[in-house]
RNA sequence: GCGCCCGUAGCUCAACUGGACAGAGCGCUUGGCUUCGAACCAAGAGGUUGUGGGUUCAACUCCUGCCGGGCGCACCA
C-alpha cells in the first residue's frame, strides 16, 4: 500500500515517536499523487516555520527512501510536502494486482471476532425502508470487515416474545372482531392478510394472544427472512432467537447476577433499577417491572452476554434512527457485562417523497412502503447501491417516482457498465496468447494509462478507510471512481487496434482493472451482469 | 424543556475526519458514434457551505449564540 510505505518513509526522515504521519491524495495534480502536512503539524510544536521543517524533512527524506520510488517531492505554499510517485512503483503494483487477483488489498493476518448485528427488526410485519438501509450497510460492511481478516458473525436478534408479539396477537384479534381494538395496535393491511388467511389459528388461540401472535411471528420472519436473503442479498450467519437462545438457557438470570454481584442495582417503588447513570446515562433504567416482568432492556443485556459467552469481545450494532436514545443504556450494559467493545452505528431517518411530497410513514398505521416492495421496484442492485452511497448519517430524501423513473440511470449502472466494458474487451482479446513476464509495462505512459493505474493501487486504501471508520460508503464511492476513469480511459486510449507490444500492456492493465472490479461488486453484493 | 442527527449548486448528495481554488450526478445550454458497447465522453452556466461571533498558519469540518428540519425522551420494544 503506497500511502503506508510513504508514512513508513516519513517516520523514518522525522524520528518523532506517536506523531502520526498522515499522508493523502490531494484533489489537484498539481499537488502531487500524494501529499503530507506533518510539516505544519509540526510547526505547531516547535514553534519553527512550517517551510523550513519541511525542506528539512524532505532532505532526511532522500536518505532513507529507496531510489526509484519518487519522481519528484516538492515542498509546496504553507508547509506541505508533495509526493510524485515513479512509474516502476505503479508497474510493480500491477504486477501484483495481477498475481494476487481477488486476494489484493485483503488482509491474510487473521484477526478477532467480531459481531454485526443488524435489522433484528421484530417480526411483526414487513420491513422498512429503513431496515432494508440498514441491512445493506451491515451486510457489506461485514464484507469489509471479512476481507481485512476479521472473524465475522452476521447476526439478527430475532425479538420473538414479550410485549410486541403480544400486541401483534392483540392486533389480530381486535381485527377478527373478537376483542376491542386499542390505540397501540398494529394496523397495517399485513394484519389483515394474516387474519384473513389463518382464520383456524386465530380460533384457536383466541384466549391466548401471545401464542397467536408467535404464530403470526413466526410467518412474518419467514417472509423477512425470504426479502432479506433471498431478494436482496443480504447474508447471515444466526438468527438468534429471544425466547431460545436468550430466555430458555437463563441468560437473563445470569445477566441480572452480574448487575446484583457488581452492586449496580437497586430497588425504588418496587421496580428493579440499573445504575446506568454511573456509565453516562442521562437517568437509571428499570430491569424488573413492579409486576415482575423483565424488561427489553435486561433482555438485552442477557444478549449481551450471550454474545460474550460465545466468545466475542467485539460487537458492532446498526440501529435505526428511532434508537439513538438507547446507544448509552447499551453501551453501560455491554461494559459491565464484559463484552468489551461495543460500537453502536445509527442509519438515519429517511424521507419518502412521491409526486414532489412527502409521505409520512408509520409502521403501526401500516401506511409505508415495504422494502420488499422498494426491491421489486427497483431491482436489488439498484436499491443497494443507492443506500450505499450515502453515510449513514444523511437524512436521505428517497423519490420513489424518481427511483422508478431513473432505475436505468442509477448510479449502480454507471458502475457495471464500466465493468461490462472491460470484461466485452477482454473476451475479444481472449485469443491473444503471451507471456506474461515479457510484457513491457513502460510502455503505459499517456496521462489516462497513468491515472488509471493509480487508480486501481488505491483500492487497498479504500478497503482500510471503509474498515476503519466502519463506513462502506467509501468504497462504493470509490467504485463510481473507478468507474468514471476507466470510461474516460476508455474514450481516449484504445487497447485493441495499437502497436503490438503496447496491445500486451494494456491488456495487463484491462486485467487488473477487472480484478478490482469483481473485487468491488463481491464485496459491495453487486451483481456483474454479462449484458446490459 | 432536555438529548442525538441534519442544513453545502435549481434538485439529490460528496468533500479522505482541520488542509491547498468546496466536488459529482440529475436537470439546463452546446459538441462528439464508418474501429474495443454512446447506459459513454467533452465543454459551459450554476456557491458568501442556514446565520452572527470565536479558536487556528488553515474551518463545510472544532467551540458558541440564534434560525429551520428529522428523531428520541415508559416500569413498550
Amino acid at each position: 500500500m503506497i500511502k503506508r510505505k510513504i508514512a513508513v518513509y516519513l517516520k523514518k526522515a522525522v524520528k518523532i515517536k506517536d506523531f502520526e504521519m498522515e499522508v493523502f491524495i490531494p484533489e489537484k495534480d498539481d499537488f502531487g499523487h500524494y501529499s503530507t502536512n506533518v510539516a505544519l503539524k509540526l510547526a505547531k510544536l516547535s514553534q519553527q516555520s512550517p517551510m523550513l521543517i519541511a525542506e528539512e524533512i524532505k532532505n532526511a527524506l532522500s536518505l532513507v527512501i529507496a531510489k526509484d520510488f519518487f519522481q519528484k517531492i516538492e515542498v509546496a505554499k504553507p508547509g506541505f510536502i508533495n509526493f510524485w510517485i515513479s512509474k516502476k512503483v505503479l508497474q510493480s503494483e500491477l504486477k501484483e494486482i495481477l498475481k494476487k487477483k481477488e486476494k489484493y488489498g485483503a488482509e491474510n493476518k487473521k484477526k478477532e471476532k467480531i459481531q454485526v448485528e443488524f435489522i433484528s427488526a421484530n417480526p411483526t410485519g414487513p420491513l422498512t425502508l429503513a431496515n432494508g438501509r440498514g441491512g445493506f450497510f451491515g451486510d457489506v460492511l461485514s464484507n469489509i470487515l471479512e476481507f481485512c481478516g476479521y472473524k465475522v458473525e452476521r447476526e439478527y436478534y430475532v425479538n420473538d416474545t414479550g410485549n410486541q408479539i403480544l400486541t401483534l396477537g392483540k392486533s389480530i384479534l381486535a381485527n377478527a372482531g373478537i376483542i376491542d381494538s386499542e390505540e397501540n395496535f398494529y394496523k397495517g393491511s399485513y394484519v389483515k392478510n394474516w387474519a384473513k388467511k389463518n382464520s383456524a389459528i386465530i380460533k384457536k388461540y383466541k384466549n391466548n394472544s401471545l401464542k397467536l401472535g408467535q404464530a403470526a411471528a413466526k410467518d412474518f420472519l419467514k417472509n423477512i427472512k425470504q426479502a432479506v436473503q433471498k431478494k436482496s442479498g443480504i447474508k447471515f450467519d444466526r438468527f438468534t432467537s429471544e425466547e431460545k437462545d436468550i430466555h430458555q438457557k437463563s441468560f437473563i438470570k445470569k445477566a441480572l447476577k452480574i448487575f446484583k454481584s457488581k452492586k449496580l442495582t437497586y430497588e425504588k417503588d418496587g421496580a428493579l433499577w440499573l445504575q446506568t447513570t454511573k456509565f453516562g446515562d442521562e437517568k437509571d433504567r428499570v430491569l424488573i417491572t413492579k409486576d415482575g416482568f423483565p424488561t427489553y432492556f435486561l433482555a438485552d443485556s442477557g444478549h449481551f452476554l450471550e454474545t460474550k459467552t460465545r466468545g466475542f469481545k467485539n460487537k458492532i450494532m446498526i440501529l435505526g434512527p428511532d434508537h439513538h436514545g438507547y446507544v448509552r443504556r447499551a453501551k453501560a450494559a455491554a461494559e459491565i457485562l464484559g463484552l468489551k467493545n461495543l460500537q453502536i452505528i445509527i442509519t438515519q431517518a429517511m424521507r419518502l417523497v412521491k409526486g414532489g411530497e412527502e409521505v409520512k410513514m408509520s409502521k403501526r398505521r401500516g401506511e409505508f412502503i415495504t422494502f420488499e416492495e422498494l426491491i421489486k421496484e427497483v431491482g436489488a442492485d439498484a436499491a443497494r447501491f443507492f443506500f450505499l452511497v450515502h453515510s449513514a448519517d444523511t437524512h436521505m430524501d428517497f423519490d420513489i417516482d424518481l427511483a422508478r423513473e431513473r432505475s436505468m440511470k442509477n448510479p449502480v449502472y454507471y458502475v457495471q457498465y464500466a465493468a461490462v466494458r472491460v470484461n466485452s474487451i477482454i473476451k475479444k482479446l481472449s485469443n491473444i496468447k503471451h507471456q506474461a513476464s515479457r510484457v513491457d509495462l513502460g510502455l503505459l505512459n499517456t496521462k489516462e494509462d497513468l491515472d488509471l493505474m493509480r487508480l486501481l493501487v488505491c483500492f487497498p486504501e479504500a478497503i482500510e478507510s471503509s474498515a476503519q471508520s466502519r463506513n462502506p460508503q467509501i468504497l462504493a464511492r470509490y467504485s463510481l471512481d473507478l468507474a468514471r476513469q476507466f470510461h474516460n480511459f476508455y474514450e481516449k486510449e484504445r487497447i485493441i487496434g495499437v502497436q503490438n507490444d503496447l496491445v500486451l500492456a494494456r491488456m495487463e492493465l484491462i486485467k487488473a482493472t477487472q480484478i478490482i472490479f469483481k473485487n468491488l461488486f463481491s464485496l459491495l453484493g453487486i451483481n456483474l451482469p454479462k449484458k446490459m
